[in-house]
RNA sequence: CGGGGUGUAGCGUAGCCCGGUUAUCGCGCCUGCUUUGGGAGCAGGAGGUCGCAGGUUCGAAUCCUGCCACCCCGACCA
C-alpha cells in the first residue's frame, strides 16, 4: 500500500500512480504517453468543465471550436512560437495506406501530403489564421471565444494527469481594440481560475506572473496560478496569456478603429487542463485514497445498508429513501448502492479510495433507533446521528468539508512557504521542497544558473508584491522584491 | 536520446545463476453452502503464445543473438 507521502519520501510518484488505479480514475493507454480517463475519473473532469464553463459564460464568452491539424506553415509565422513547441508535435505526412503483399499494411507513399499538418499543440495558430476573416472593423471586436479540445504535445516524458502526450483542455482566445482591455482580459481570466482553484478544486494558489523564461512561447505576459502539493512541489495549475499583437502581426490581422486607422490587433490566451485533475489527487488525497472536494465529487454521498435478511434490507431501503429523495431535492448527488455482490465493509473502502465525501451507513439497530450513521471522508471520523436530523447535518458536513480541505491546503503551503537571504539558506530550502521568497536580479541568465544548481525555477512573480529592497540571492545585485522559486512539476 | 531496471493468467509474483514430468504462490474470477455494523470463511473449479523473432540442445521460462514494450532517473514540458 501507498507510503505515508507527507513525510515526503522519494516514491511520492509510486503512491500517486497507486492512488490513480486504486480510484479507478485512469489507466495508461496503449498508445505511447496518452491516458485512458475512466468513466469515474471523467465524472469529475465534466463537473469541472461544467463549473467553468458557466464562469467563463459569466464573463461574456462563447465557445466556437476549430480544427485539429494545423499546416505546418501557420506554425512558422510567429518565430517564438514555433520554436517553443517545434520539439514536441505530432506530424501527419500522408493520408492514406495500402497492403503489401509481403509488409502487410504500410504507409502508402503516393499519398504524400504536400504540407505536412500538424496536431495542435495549442490553436493559436489556427485561431489566428481564421479570426483574421472575421476582423475588420473596431465593431466586430471584441472576439471573446473559448473551445473545449485535446490537443497533443508529444513530451519526452509523460505522467498520468500531469503531463500526458495528449490532453483534454479549453483555450480561451481572445481579440481586442485596445492594449489595455486585451491585458484586462487576461488578468480577468486569470482571476477566474483562482477563483475556481480555490472555490471549487479547494487548493489555495499563487497568483502572479512567470518570468521570461517560462513565459509561454509568444506572449508578452503569462499570468500564472501556482498550488503547491504535498510532497512540497509546485504545479502550475492555469495560465493565461496577454500575447500584444505578436499573432496579428504573424497573421496580418488588422481592423480600422474609430479613427479610421489601420491597427493591429490585441490577443489573449488562457486554458486549464486535465493537470487540474492531478492537482486535485495531490492536494488532498491520504493513504486511504483520493479525497474529493464537495463541490466537484460526483458522488457527494453514498448511503449504504448493512442487512442479514432480505425484509431487513427493504425495511431500510424505504427509510434511507426517503433520506435520499430529501437531500436530492437539496441538490446534492447521492448514491444508494444497495447491490448485494459486495458486503458493507468492501463498500466502506471502495467509496474510502474513490473519495466521497460522505458516507452514511444504516443497520437494523439504526433502524430500531431512529439513527443513521455518517462517516466523513476527510476527517475519517463517524458519529451516530437522528434520521430527522441527518439531510441538515449533511448538508453542513459537505460545506464544513469543503472549506477543511481548502484550509489544511493552505496550512500546508503556509508551512512550507519560507524567504531566504542567503545562497546555504536557498539551497537548503530548495532541497527541502519548500517554496522559497527571494531576491532575484531580474535576469534570465540568473535564473537559469539557479536551476541548473538547483533544479529550482521560478515559480511565480507575486502580482502585489510586498516592496523591499534586497540582493540577488546568487548575484547579489539588488532586487525590490521577493520572487517564489521551487522545484515544479 | 543517455543511464538503470523489468517483461511469466485480469493484477502482483516464484522459478532463470546451475536447461529435464503436468510452470509456483497470493489477490481477483466462476459454482455451492455458511456469512453481512470496516476489504468474510470453507469446499470445489476455470484461466498461460513464460514480451517477439531467431539460434544452441534429445529437450529452453531458464543459455546465446537481435528486436519490441513498459517503468524509474536526466534533458524537454501545462
Amino acid at each position: 500500500m501507498a507510503k505515508d507521502f507527507t513525510t515526503r519520501e522519494e516514491n511520492y510518484s509510486q503512491w500517486y500512480n497507486e492512488l490513480v488505479v486504486k480510484a479507478d480514475l485512469a489507466e495508461n493507454s496503449a498508445v505511447r504517453g496518452s491516458m485512458v480517463i475512466k468513466p469515474y475519473g471523467y465524472a469529475i473532469w465534466e463537473k469541472m468543465q461544467s463549473v467553468l464553463d458557466k464562469m467563463f459564460k459569466d464573463t461574456g464568452h462563447q465557445n466556437a471550436y476549430f480544427p485539429l491539424f494545423i499546416p505546418k506553415s501557420f506554425f512558422s509565422r510567429e518565430a517564438n512560437h514555433v520554436e517553443g513547441f517545434a520539439k514536441e508535435c505530432a506530424v501527419v505526412t500522408h493520408y492514406r495506406l495500402k497492403n503489401d503483399k509481403e509488409k502487410g499494411i504500410i504507409v502508402d507513399d503516393d499519398a504524400k501530403l504536400e504540407e505536412e499538418l500538424i496536431v495542435r499543440p495549442t490553436s493559436e495558430t489556427i485561431i489566428w489564421d481564421t479570426y483574421k476573416k472575421w476582423i475588420q472593423s473596431y465593431r466586430d471586436l471584441p472576439i471573446l471565444c473559448n473551445q473545449w479540445a485535446n490537443v497533443v504535445r508529444w513530451e519526452m516524458r509523460t505522467r498520468l494527469f500531469l503531463r500526458t502526450a495528449e490532453f483534454l483542455w479549453q483555450e480561451g482566445h481572445t481579440a481586442h481594440a485596445t492594449k489595455d482591455e486585451a491585458v484586462k482580459e487576461a488578468e480577468q481570466m486569470l482571476e477566474v481560475y483562482a477563483d475556481f482553484a480555490e472555490n471549487y478544486l479547494a487548493v489555495p494558489v499563487i497568483k502572479g506572473v512567470k518570468s521570461p523564461n517560462e513565459r509561454f512561447a509568444g506572449a508578452l505576459e503569462t499570468y500564472c496560478i501556482e498550488g503547491m502539493m504535498q510532497d512540497g512541489k509546485a504545479l502550475q495549475m492555469g495560465t493565461s496569456h496577454f500575447l500584444g499583437q505578436n499573432f496579428a502581426k504573424a497573421f496580418d490581422v488588422k481592423f480600422l478603429n474609430k479613427e479610421n486607422k489601420l491597427e493591429y490587433v490585441w490577443a489573449t490566451s488562457w486554458g486549464v487542463s486535465t493537470r487540474l485533475m492531478g492537482a486535485l489527487i495531490m492536494t488532498h488525497s491520504d493513504d486511504h485514497g483520493l479525497v474529493l472536494p464537495p463541490k466537484l465529487a460526483p458522488i457527494q454521498v453514498a448511503i449504504i445498508p448493512i442487512y442479514r435478511k432480505a425484509e431487513q434490507l427493504e425495511q431500510i431501503s424505504a427509510k434511507v429513501k426517503e433520506i435520499q429523495k430529501q437531500l436530492q431535492d437539496k441538490g446534492i448527488s447521492v448514491k444508494f448502492d444497495d447491490r448485494d455482490t459486495y458486503k458493507p465493509g468492501w463498500k466502506f473502502n471502495e467509496y474510502e479510495f474513490k473519495g466521497v465525501p460522505v458516507r452514511l451507513a444504516m443497520g437494523p439497530r439504526d433502524l430500531e433507533n431512529g439513527t443513521i450513521e455518517m462517516a466523513r471522508r476527510d476527517t475519517l471520523s463517524k458519529e451516530i446521528v437522528s434520521t430527522d436530523e441527518v439531510v441538515d447535518l449533511v448538508c453542513k458536513t459537505l460545506d464544513d468539508i469543503q472549506k477543511n480541505l481548502f484550509n489544511k491546503a493552505k496550512t500546508h503551503r503556509e508551512e512550507n512557504t519560507v524567504k531566504a537571504d542567503t545562497w546555504e539558506e536557498f539551497e537548503q530550502q530548495i532541497e527541502n521542497s519548500q517554496f522559497v521568497l527571494a531576491h532575484w536580479d531580474g535576469s534570465s541568465e540568473t535564473e537559469q544558473k539557479i536551476k541548473d544548481a538547483t533544479k529550482a525555477t521560478i515559480r511565480a512573480i507575486p502580482i502585489d508584491p510586498e516592496e523591499e529592497d534586497g540582493k540577488c540571492i546568487l548575484t547579489g545585485n539588488p532586487s525590490k522584491h521577493r520572487v517564489i522559486f521551487a522545484k515544479a512539476y
